[in-house]
RNA sequence: GGGGAAGUGGCGGAACGGUCUACGCGACCGCCUCAAAAGCGGUUGAGCUCACGCUCUUGUGGGUUCGAAUCCCACCUUCCCCA
């Protein structure tokens, strides 16, 4: 860890003394710069957003972390684009508020405790210092001040606050629900945590349960959070579009068929009522609510129905829903047509869930695929009411035909085409009292109910006499108990004797706590609020103190947040709005990136498959600069990249040749000027200067368009150091102006980028104050300005020749030297032209008949 | 099945209607050295040609245009999300 050089670089040393001594008086010391200059950084608070101060502000925040041990440079990648983004920033003057903190709730510390036998908490704040240490070695520019720690109380009390005033609200409430339970994590899920019917954590087939369960009302917002996705211009498309499709709205119509000898109807929603015409079954969940008395009315199926009900109800969404055959039995009922006015027979079915749509739908299998292939298993009758016009229908049909279509056998509606008997049928229906059109969506409310340990109490207590009855704010925080017993069955706080006795605080009387703690998305749905405001005892955040900062300018992080956290957080932050609690912005985060991945070996890296390359390792064998350089210059940052030892290596001896470039020159350089353009002796000089410029412009445009391609700044970069290397090279160079204007300026080019060696290079030239307060220089467009530029001649599009000409050289002149060249006359060979493209100071092109 | 993103030298990528391949990696040649490493300088898409040059080349095939990696259509492949 401590080794006092490098490992590749600047070789010999170790075997030559001498060649080490005289040689590394003129190398870069990586370990020492970037370790002096993270102490001083962190002793000065140079990074310290100032909430008072009257520039233009930007907030920049990266998703906050689990806090789960080590990094690796794959987390690098992140926290590297982040911080160039937040440096860059302050160097445009603006005031930044760069803040980190830590989503310290959660399962993996929980799993930890039972396996290890450690404290969950214990576990947490080691990982928290050790990852701690690992940000600020990677030379970040975060505002430590404002950290936050979700599992602290002075935090998770604001949790309990918010969720009281959502239940005040009606926006938290509890209900029986069939849910998705993990078995291996004992806890259930919400649906977006449920993949492809697997636990999002462990991959566990998830179950369904029977719960009574919390759950957060994001279905009253879904409206808002379908329509302000609209104006998430700067998010990526694909983010937009996950969320679009998670929300699902439709737009259908509901059904309601009357019921033999019943009173009752059954109402199913269906996006493809053309289509009523065909239907030649109704489908219940086996949990409607109708099932029970069907059974009763016809006593003969009740045996099977309940048989059947009994193995469905453990059976998990994805079983139930895509895997295998669809199974169902006949319930003995029937129900009528409304429009046809045919008896149609009543099953209940595995693949209709309860808690979507109405729980019952309407079986057309002459154009639904779930419904032909069950009717296919149960002999059901397959009717077409859209005429496919690409094939004959064999009779019985081998497919449903699922695409819009012309109406047959569908009496009145018949010859319609499917649109517009969606309307006239939805309208008839409304006439007869037998329907309406209805919006349906996919998303459902948030299940936040865990009955695990490690996390943040729900503040309700249950009493004999009063029932469910919410704590005032004033007994909040209902702490965590240290030192519960983790492993067993069921929920640990539910064990806890001391923690379950309550009291009343209606009736003053015995009552039993909430042991259910929430789903850990709840704390990062607002944790970017409490970094504005991070020690208030009073309130979860100020709004005086979060406006002026909001709304988020720039978010950063991982695309798998799509549909959990970024969904969450806007519906929070609605909410908030709603509340007056927070003013300005509809949304919560104004720009959002999504970074690519770093792959080592074409995977992602994982402990598991052992090709990890660790943050302490690169930084003790490449430095910080090197790798935040790597990681930034391989690839656009919104792409998977390809962590490789000969990258990295490249980086190395790039801040190598910028040491050996610029250092001799250092106390030259210190006055030179910055504001005019220095005088230019040669072509080497005018490459310098001209390298610079577009240095400066690169890093700017890719800052304030937000897109942060620094891959093509750090070419330009590359650049200029090559040409500073050969001007270098010249005799009298260090009285060259051009050449102490470029030492003097590179420490700022580089200072977002690899900070450490901007600082060692800017304090070697004898500045007393920090580059990271300096700011990004204005680039001249005259020092882009060159003598002689290549036009290109063309012929039909082809190119037939290069003139070296003078920059903005008159049409008449240019179209001159190009009938001159002989290889152009050669290919026009007498031939007319026809006509001539002219775009200057780039390219001429004749076209001949 | 539906939605989205992307296919450019040996490799990562740049260019996003005007010279295809900036910059880096790798490879090769030279200088330095007793030698090597490091460093510095140079070469590096393919084919044809003694050479001047010519032809081909941005997944494939069409189209628009004086001109297409870039815009449009179809297809192929890979990755991601939802079923």
């Amino acid at each position: 860890m401590n080794r006092p050089r490098r490992w590749k670089s600047g070789a010999g040393r170790q075997t030559h003394g001498a060649m080490v001594d005289e040689r590394s008086a003129k190398t870069y010391d990586f370990h020492a710069a970037e370790r002096r200059w993270q102490a001083t950084w962190e002793r000065e608070a140079l990074y310290r957003a100032a909430d008072d101060a009257p520039r233009d502000k930007y907030y920049v925040l990266e998703m906050l972390p689990y806090p789960s041990g080590d990094l690796h440079v794959g987390h690098a990648k992140n926290y590297t684009l982040g911080d160039a983004v937040a440096r860059m920033k302050r160097m445009h003057g603006y005031n930044v508020v760069h803040p980190m903190g830590f989503d310290a709730f959660g399962l993996p510390a929980e799993n930890a405790a039972i396996a290890r036998g450690v404290d969950p908490g214990v576990w947490t704040r080691d990982n928290i210092a050790n990852m701690k240490r690992q940000l600020r070695l990677m030379g970040t520019s975060y505002d430590w001040s404002r950290e936050i720690v979700t599992c602290e109380p002075a935090y998770y009390r604001w949790n309990q606050w918010l969720f009281l005033r959502m239940y005040e609200d009606g926006l938290a409430y509890k209900r029986e629900a069939p849910v998705n339970w993990c078995p291996y994590d004992r806890t259930v899920l919400a649906n977006e945590q449920v993949e492809s019917g697997r636990c999002w954590r462990c991959g566990a087939l998830v179950e369904r349960r029977l719960l009574s369960q919390w759950f957060l009302k994001i279905t009253a917002y879904v409206d808002r959070l379908l329509a302000g996705i609209d104006a998430l211009t700067a998010w990526p498309d694909t983010i937009r579009a996950m969320q679009r499709n998670w929300i699902g709205r439709s737009d259908g119509v509901t059904v309601r068929f009357s019921v033999e000898g019943l009173q009752a109807t059954i109402a199913v929603y269906t996006t493809r009522v053309d289509t009523l015409f065909g239907v030649t079954f109704l489908a219940l969940a086996p949990e409607h609510p109708l099932v029970a008395e069907l059974v009763q009315q016809h006593p003969a199926h009740r045996a099977a129905v309940e048989a059947f009900a009994e193995t469905v109800k453990n059976q998990s969404e994805l079983e139930r829903t895509s895997l295998l055959p669809k199974s169902g039995t006949f319930t003995g009922g029937y129900a009528r047509n409304p429009l046809s006015g045919e008896r149609i027979p009543i099953w209940v079915t595995n693949y209709v869930l309860a808690d979507y749509g109405t729980g019952a739908v309407m079986g057309v299998p002459g154009h639904d695929e779930r419904d032909f292939s069950f009717a296919q298993v149960h002999g059901l009758p397959i009717v077409r009411v859209i005429d496919d016009p690409h094939a004959a229908s064999p009779q019985p049909p081998v497919s449903a035909y699922t695409d819009d279509g012309r109406l047959i056998a569908s009496g009145d509606f018949s010859e319609m085409n499917s649109a517009r008997a969606r309307t006239a049928i939805a309208q008839r229906l409304g006439d007869l009292g037998h329907g309406e059109t209805t919006v349906n969506y996919r998303i459902r409310d948030w299940l936040i109910s865990r009955q695990r340990y490690w996390g943040t109490p729900i503040p309700i207590v249950y009493c004999e006499h009063d029932g469910e009855v919410p704590l005032p704010d004033d007994a909040l925080p209902v702490l965590l108990p240290p030192q519960s017993t983790l492993a067993g069955e069921g929920s640990p706080l539910a064990r806890d004797a001391a923690f379950m006795h309550a009291t009343c605080p209606r009736c003053g009387g015995p009552a039993r706590r909430e042991s259910d703690t929430m789903d850990t998305f709840f704390e990062s749905s607002w944790y970017y609020l409490r970094y504005l405001d991070p020690h208030d005892d009073r309130l979860p955040f100020a709004t005086a103190r979060v406006d002026p900062w909001l709304n988020v300018d720039q978010y950063i992080g991982g695309a798998e947040h799509a549909v959990l956290h970024l969904l969450y957080a806007r519906f929070f932050y609605k909410y908030f709005h709603d509340k007056g609690w927070v003013h300005g912005p509809d949304e919560p985060f104004a720009q959002l990136f999504n970074q690519g991945m770093v792959l080592r070996s074409g995977e992602k890296m994982s402990k598991s498959r052992g090709n990890v390359v660790g943050i302490d390792e690169t930084a003790d064998h490449n430095g910080v600069d090197a790798m935040r350089l790597f990681l930034l210059k391989a690839t656009p940052p919104e792409d998977a990249m390809e962590w490789t030892d000969e990258g990295i290596a490249g980086r190395v001896r790039f801040l190598d040749r910028v040491w050996r470039a610029c250092e001799p020159f250092l106390t030259v350089a210190k006055e030179a000027p910055l504001a005019v353009l220095p005088e230019r002796r040669g072509a080497a000089q005018h490459e310098v200067v001209r390298a610079v410029a577009a240095a400066l412009r690169s890093g700017a445009e890719e800052t304030t368009t937000a897109r942060f391609h620094y891959n093509t700044t750090l070419a330009r970069l590359d650049e200029l150091v090559n040409a500073l290397t050969k001007l270098a090279q010249l005799p009298e160079a260090a009285s060259d102006p051009a050449l102490r204007y470029a030492v003097r300026i590179i420490p700022l080019l580089l200072a977002p980028f690899a900070p450490h060696i901007a600082e060692e290079l800017w304090h070697g030239m004898g500045f007393q104050r920090s580059v990271h307060l300096e700011r990004w220089p204005d680039f001249d467009p005259a020092a882009l300005a060159v003598e002689s530029i290549e036009l290109v001649v063309q012929v039909n599009g082809k190119v037939r020749g290069r003139l070296a000409v003078a920059p903005g050289i008159a049409e008449d002149d240019a179209f001159a030297l190009a009938i001159a060249d002989p290889n152009v006359t050669a290919h026009l060979a007498g031939k007319p032209v026809r006509k001539r493209v002219y775009v200057p100071d780039k390219l001429i092109n004749f076209v001949t008949a």
